[in-house]
DNA sequence: ACCACCGTAGTAAGCGCTTTCTATCTAGAC
DNA sequence: GTCTAGATAGAAAGCGCTTACTACGGTGGT
């Protein structure tokens, strides 16, 4: 049998409520008896039974955060940053607070199966990380189950994804169009006429936010915008890579690529040097969101940095109510430019 | 107010215990009884409360995932394997089942915390991934816990870490040392002699392991062990260029540079490209884990492959009761040499 | 001295579910 | 036609905690 509440407040010579106040310091006990009971605690190893402290108090220090992809470093770092916040003070129990990372895999279905399985948990709060799936049906699905989770009182934020309307949940939106739009108009502003596009998974927001903001990018400039140098695919280094290869057949003579983000810019790179093309001499390249090992590639890659790590941290304390929501409940992020090694001047 | 069984029974014109036994399907109940239920589940959009299904049921299905450092791919792919393998039959309710992602940042106390934290929530398993600190007070202090969590009806698994002495966990562990010696070995025939080893933090098992191995491959074929030609630093970029500059200070003349994983390595070669080597014909660079951009740097990283998504989502399966744990609870996963064109013979 | 009050501690009523035990009904078995 | 077993459903007792609400001394004001 397990050590319950009851066990230690018998030890400790106390009712099983002073114990509780002892565990959760909410309530005034006199010194003597919180040491008395302390040790009792500490004597027979006592550990709370979660499940029954939720119940009773009707919340979970549990937090939620939904990623696409957590062997992906740009969910990985936002679930890193949100987890580094939901830990500190705001609620009982000196607020250790659990965060449970949910790999949706970027399937509506498990998203939505994971949003009921923390609304059953009574999710403190939940924080949606990554790009949306753009289907009318699915969006009324996810925004009837953020009102639930709300309305249940679960704080729910988003994070680099677009605001949730319908339901009062804050975002802090990534601004992909403007990040899309910049990236293209770099290129432009190169010299480069002739530039592919490796777009990530259709019906994305993020994926159609960075493709608008290139094509505004063209339009701005009048370059013509050729159908045939869009290509779409995963945001995965495989995509860039064969997308890269389908780009140059339809056009030899491309001068730059712009690639849904690092990691397919990094597959778009090797595509290129396997044609015996140069970077960025023969083609440029560009990338999105600046990961990690984007500065370290070879050429460093020119691509669009997320604060993805300051964007968590933020939601992290959006969601802990340390931090007041923006005005609105809605905030863009922008991405900066940065201009490395992978993208030139055109042959 | 929420939803309750209750309502879900009135609504049903069933008892409570009904709506349990269909939610649950662990009982016969008449199909069209079932019907009745599950209509007014979704009539009511009833869901289940977690904490009091778990408190009443005794059990949770919230699995525990510890890692070091979430926005590292190495422990993320190990993750993401395991999450991907706890979803399946094996339980209650359909077997949904969440895991809870713990970043304990390679902190001792934090590891603790956690464990109690999933102790708290009465976790159906938990899987702790990655090298351990080698302390004897805190080792003592988590075989203790996880001793407990086990006597809780928890489920252990390591993966990728050593066994834990004294516990019954099961451990699927990396071969580091055999790998660390293999890796030396390919830089041995091919002629290097002044191997510089950058290696983990201190106090890390992985970190021994691996420079145990180097130093086993050193020792076979009788090359001098210079102590001045290992560095130590933390597991990222960053101490892989400082490590080199360090390690090129102390011996301009070294050829080969062993890092203590990918990461580290991809930090290396950024160091030698600044002193205006190049790779591999002036100094050689060899990582550890092949991470997927390991195969993409420039140029392409040799190294030593964890089959580390295989390793986790067996860690999940036996964490779930679905596969048999290796016999004498522990198993020994091997690593295999990858070699690709950061290593060639000294100049 | 008397009363109001504050600081502590205990009592007990749930929180929403699961599950044992019991009750009922139907269908064969004889 | 009576009896028994099998299939379903309900009643009710908790699971281990939290938290009103209540109780009880000791203080300081008058």
């Amino acid at each position: 049998m397990t050590v319950t509440l009851a066990d230690v407040a018998a030890r400790a010579q106390v009712s099983p409520a002073t114990v509780s106040r002892v565990l959760n310091g909410n309530y005034p006990v006199a010194a003597a008896t919180r040491e008395r009971v302390l040790r009792a605690v500490d004597d027979l190893d006592y550990v709370l039974n979660g499940p029954a402290s939720a119940l009773a108090a009707a919340t979970s220090d549990l937090v939620g955060i939904l990623v696409n992809d957590i062997a992906d470093p740009f969910f990985g770092i936002m679930a890193s940053a949100v987890q580094s916040e939901i830990g500190g003070p705001g609620g009982r129990a000196g607020g250790e607070r659990l965060a449970v990372v949910c790999n949706t895999g970027g399937s509506p279905e498990r998203e939505l199966t994971y949003l009921t399985l923390l609304q059953r948990q009574r999710a403190a709060a939940v924080v949606l990380t990554g790009g949306a799936v753009e289907d009318a049906e699915h969006a009324a699905a996810v925004a009837g189950k953020l009102r639930r989770l709300a309305d249940a009182g679960s704080r729910v934020v988003l994070c680099g994804r677009p605001p949730a309307p319908g339901t009062d949940a804050v975002a802090l939106t990534f601004d992909n169009r403007g990040g899309g739009r910049r990236i293209t108009e770099h290129l432009i502003s190169l010299g480069h006429r002739r530039i592919g596009y490796i777009a990530g998974p259709q019906e994305r927001t993020t994926t159609r936010h960075r493709l608008e903001g290139h094509r505004e990018a063209l339009a701005a400039h009048g370059v013509e915008d050729d159908p045939a140098l869009t290509v779409h695919g995963r945001y995965d280094r495989r995509s860039g890579h064969d997308g890269t290869v389908e780009l140059l057949r339809r056009d030899p003579s491309l001068t730059a690529v712009v690639a849904a983000n690092d990691t397919v810019a990094i597959g778009a790179c090797a595509a290129l040097r396997g044609a015996g093309l140069r970077i960025p001499d023969d083609v440029s390249v560009a990338g999105f969101d600046d990961l990690p090992f984007s500065g370290d590639a070879v050429p460093a890659l020119t691509t669009v940095r997320l604060p993805l790590y300051e964007a968590g941290a933020r939601a992290g304390r959006v969601a802990m109510g340390k931090e007041e929501p923006p005005p609105g409940d809605v905030a863009t992020v922008r991405g900066e430019l940065v201009v490395r090694k992978s993208t030139g001047v055109p042959r």
